[in-house]
Parts: C-alpha cells; structure tokens; sequence
DNA sequence: ACATAAGCGAGACGGTACGTCTCGTCTTCTG
DNA sequence: CAGAAGACGAGACGTACCGTCTCGCTTATGT
C-alpha cells in the first residue's frame, strides 16, 4: 500500500537549464555583484524564459544563492589528524588560495553581499561557515586535552580567529600572501603552546 | 591678489534640507538595508523635491554612503596612555557598545555596504578605519619595545586582530557580550606577555 | 513555400486595454488639449502600467495621434452621383455638422494638433484628407467635363475651397451655422456655372 | 497735490534685455515649436536670469506670443484704392512672399500654436487677423456698391475666403508659388464680377 | 493511441523606482 | 531696485526590472 507514488507527471526539468542558469547568474554577479544581476539578464543571456528561472528559484536573491552555493563550493576538507597546526593550515590555506585565485573578487563580493541578505545568511551559514566552525572547535577542544594548547584558552573565540583575520583582511583589501595561513597559525599557535 | 574668488552666487543650499535628507535616508537604510531605501520616498517623506536631493548626491549609492558617513561618527578616541590592556579596551569596547545597541543593525547593514561601494570603501578607509590602523600599530610596536610583548610579535597582524574578532562576529551574527573587548584583549594579551 | 512565418509570440496583447487606454487618453485630449495629457495620468486612470502604454506607442506623441486616428474616425463618406451640389453637400455636411457637436472642440484641437506633429500630419494626409482630396478633384473635372462647370475652373484651387473655408472658420473659432456646407458650395457653384 | 506720484524708483530695466530674449525665443521657436522652447533655456542661451525672463512675461506661452507678435510683424498695408483686384493681391501677396521666405515654418508652426493657445489666440484675433478681416468687408462692400461684384455676393465669406485658402495650403504643405496670390483672386474675381 | 500534465521560449501585465528635465517661485548677492 | 545665479517643490518623462500571467508548443507518462 502506497500513501504516495506521486511519480513525476509531465516532462520533466531539462538539468542543462540548471547550468546554464546558474552560469550567467556568475557571469553576471561576477562583474558587478548584486544589482547587476536581472532576471531578465540572466534569461535573455541564457535563451530561457523567465518562468524557466522562477520555476526553479522562487526570488533573485535565492537564484544567486543557489549559483554561488553550486559553483563557489566552498565546502573544505574537514581533516583531523592530531596534529593541530597542521589540520588548522589545511583547513584554512584552501579558502586563502581561492581568495588570491581570479575567482577571489566574486567570493568577496559573495560574502559582501551575505551579509546584506538574510536568506544568503541563513543557508549559506547552514552549508558552510557552520560545519567549519564546528569542526574547527572539535580541534581545539582536541588539543587542550592533548595538553597541546594551554588549558585556559578560549575556544569560541579562538575557533573564529583564522577566519575572522583571512576575511577581515580580504573584505578590506589589505594585501596577504599565499602562505598566510601558516603565518597566521604560527602566529597564534606559538604562544598559544604551553611552555 | 585673489587666485580664487569663487564666492557662492546664487540661492544658498538650505541646510535644513541637508539635515532632512539624510534622517530620513538613514531611517529607510536602518529598517531594511539600501535596497528599502528609495530616493522617492526619502523625497516624500521629507517633504522634497527629487531634485533637491539629486542637486546634493547624484545617485542614490552617494545618498546613503553620505547619510552613513555624516551620522554613524565611528571616529573614536585614539589614547596612548602606556598602559596596552588598558589603551586596547579603550579603544575597542565603544565599537563593542555601539554594535550592541539599537544602531547595532545599522552599524552592520552599513559595514556590509561598505565592501560594496568601492567609494564609501575608500571613504571610510581614510577617515575611521585607516587611522586606528596606524594608532593600533603604533601602541603595538611601543609595547614590544617597552618589552610587554614579545619581540616576535607580529605587528601587522596582531593590529587586525581585534577588529577582525569584533566584525566577524557581529557580521555574522554571533553573539558577544558587553565586555567582548576587555575577553578578547585577555585572551590575546596574556599569552603574548614575556612570561 | 512561406517567406515569413512570424507566428505571434508569447503572451498575446489585450485588446481590452487597447481600447481603455485610447479612451483615456482621448478624455484627457478632450479637456486641455495635448499639453493636459500624461502617460502618467492615463496609466492611472486605466488601472495600467506604464509600460503597457509604452509597449503600444513610444512616445506620448504617438499615443494621441493613435487615439485620435482610432476614435474620430473622420473618413466620410466619399459621393458621385452625377450631381455635382449634392456631392459637393455630402461630403462637406458631416463634418460641419461635428464640428458642431460636442467633439467639435475636440477635433479642432487635434487639428491644431496636427500641424505640430509631422507624424501626425503625415499619417492623417495619408488615411483621410488625401482620399477627399482626390475625390473632390474628381468631381469638379467631372463637372468640367458635363458642362456644369466654367471650362477654365482652376481644379486644385477649387477643391480646396470648401474644406479650406470650413476649417479656416472653425479654426479662428468664427461662428457658423449647420448648413455652412450648404450655403457655402451655393455661394461657389451659383457663380462658376456657366451662363 | 499728487495722489499718485509713482516716479519709477530703484534700477530700470534694460531694454536690450528684452530684446535679447525675444531674440532668443525665437529662434528656438523656429526649429522645434512650442514645444521646443524652454525658459531655461531661453535663459541660458541669453545669458539672463530666469527671473528677469518672468519679470517680463508671467508664463512661457506669454513669452512666446510676445517674441512673435514682437518679431513677426504681420501687420500689413490695408489699400483701398478702389480697385477691387489691385487691393486684394495687395492685401494678401505680402502674406504669400513671407509664408515662402525663410520664415515660412516658423509662421506656420506659430498659426499652429495660436490655435492652441486662446491667449495668442485672442491677441493675434485682436492685433492682426481682425484688422485685415474687417477691411476685406469693406473692400467687398465697396466694390458691391459700385457694382465692380454680384449684388448677392456672401460678404462674409467671400472675406474669409482668400487668407482660408492660403493657411491652409500653408499648413497642410500644399506648394504654391509666390504668384498664388493673384491667381486666387482672379480666379475669384473673374466669375464673381458681373457679365 | 491518446488524453493529461507539466516544461519551455516568448513576452504581456501591474507595479515601483530610477535619474532627467522643465515649470514657476524663491532667495542671495552684485552693480 | 534690476539682474545673474541658482535652489526649491512639483511632477511628467521614458527606461529598467520585479514577480506573475497567458500563449502555443514540446515532451513525457498513464490509461
């Protein structure tokens, strides 16, 4: 006995839309950001009709979601191996790399414009920014068990230290090399080390 | 011998209007981010003609970066007084407070606007954020020579650092408390002290 | 073998609005001549949008001269029975007899209008006066050629006579009675019928 | 005493003012009509304050029914010399050489405009047309007196009869040559003047 | 085999805001 | 006081998108 079937009727979703979309939403967002981003644009540019696109994203603000979600994938390995400088520099070095890289400029922007949507916010902290800083915290707590981090340290506020100071400084256009990862790391493990 | 005579001719701008323009600018802006303000309804709220406004800021980006610049005064003290935990806080918490208050939403809306607007980037980089950059520097640097911190600090790094915290966490939304500053200044303190 | 195929595309256009928008428009026309009408103003009273009447005509020009072209509708009848007088009245009466009517200021207005706008001109000629004209010609030759008329009738000047006259009165706002057409085409033939 | 003594007190104003402006409106009168004409703009190309422009004319169409009646002197000869055909050709061939000269479009676009505007309508009725309408009766009444025209001849239109062929030639783009004069009026005449 | 659903490109639709322009009025300062 | 300059409230202009809604067509079941 089945409560639902419910297989799909009608044809079907063509998935090269979903690319096609989603790549002239980049285009677009790429060079100009937000509000250079139209439905209209994205369509025309696309050869797709604009009930194509609202048939997939209820508003323009989750379709550049959904591009950036889909194409910046910036879900990272999440490595724990017990060596803690080590595990903090794979972590963070991937996100320092892309930030140097020509994609750099669409993930600031991306992450200006996070701030300014609610709904960006939310499903961007959700897939993303959340399990890294869980993980991140998991390492730390890790470590002053080891003995390898002095026991007093304060792991929520250290857990947002690497990213805060990758971003800080991306989002100001303050110049940082490719080995600031392990700079930073080395910066905050060396004290933070018992003696 | 004049080499500028330039004496205003003309009606002189109303300088209530100035006052007008950006309280209401800055009420749309603190409900709702750029995008709920529009010029139109600055005008009628106000009480305006559209020109009046575009006569002072010729796009509605210039409105709100004036409205921002000219109200939400983030210009702080810059003390020196020797003592660094003391001097850190002091210069810190304000921003603390101020995020925790009713402008905190604003504070933040406009910080995210500020990644977006190439020209209140630039604009706020010279008249807030930059000068504190050079004065955190400055403390910094006496501290190590004083010998209150490490000889390895890393200067420009450790100047970010708080910031870095503080925006982080407010930008996305993170909770702190009131005494965030003197926490983080602790934490980051203690273990860089010479032991 | 098609050489075009251009099936219509898309969502068709309502010809309900078509009409609601003429309406409108010729209203407005009606009270304050071409000055006193806006696209904003019709949009509103139609219940439209802008961009529905800019999808239709370009330019506010072009939206009068289409309404008035629509609805006052001027293509009279164009007579040849042999007699010339009674011809001469069935065609000049109708529009005496509307400019004395209640669109008569209307159509004044229009054609005060229409010495204005090229467009219009070119457009009227084409689909109202132009036909009168050359029936008229027709007309007096015919009558040339019978005999009801002097040999030596100047054709183009005569045929411009009586639409001349009447538009010439209406124009200077001069008063005339219903059967100006009548009096006027006695006052012409009485004189050019050969003794 | 005096009850008034009103001597004109403070700076007077300049003459050459006034003719700077009509300069101006006129010209850009004549390519564009009324339309066309923009007090700032007038101010602008003039070098004048636009106060001083609605110093002298409250209204824009008041300016530029002052810069035609101003520029345009329409006001011809009125002969009577007895003979029927000399005065008319005198009369009207004026009109017929100026609506050929260069000129020409602009009076037509401004015959146009008086038809739209009831106040250039009103002063053009009173300062040109109706001097020379009411002459032409007494030109025709004379020569019915005299016998020199039919003694049932319509005074009234046969008055309107010549300038009503000539403007509307004119303003419909119908050609004409610069002799349309006399041949109208001969060919009124000739049939018109008793066997 | 053929109705029944959707998907699709196209584009019309009611709105809203944009940034520009002109109107006619109103200061402000200079000659 | 007249004059040049130009600010001011008002409001229309024509453009651009938003998100929704037909259209006629194509593609897939389910009967």
């Amino acid at each position: 006995m089945k409560l639902v079937d419910h297989r799909p009727r009608g044809r079907r979703r063509d998935p090269a839309l979903d690319d096609l979309i989603l790549d002239h939403t980049l285009a677009m967002f790429a060079n100009g950001g937000y509000e250079s981003v139209s439905i209209e644009g994205v369509a025309a540019r696309a050869g797709v009709g604009k009930a194509t696109i609202y048939r997939r994203y209820p508003t323009k603000a989750a379709l550049i979601v959904a591009a950036v979600r889909e194409r910046l994938c910036l879900v990272d390995q999440l490595p724990d191996t017990g060596d803690l400088r080590a595990d903090l520099v794979t972590m963070m070095s991937p996100l320092v790399r892309r930030l140097l890289s020509p994609d750099g400029p669409m993930l600031i922007a991306f992450m200006a414009e996070r701030f300014r949507e609610p709904e960006l916010e939310a499903e961007f902290e959700r897939s993303v920014v959340g399990r890294k800083r869980v993980h991140m915290r998991k390492l730390l707590r890790d470590a002053v068990e080891r003995g390898d981090l002095a026991p007093d340290t304060d792991i929520e506020i250290s857990a947002e230290m690497l990213p805060a100071l990758i971003w800080y400084r991306a989002l100001n256009h303050l110049p940082f090399e490719a080995d600031f990862a392990e700079v930073v790391v080395d910066q905050l493990l060396e004290v933070r080390a018992p003696l």
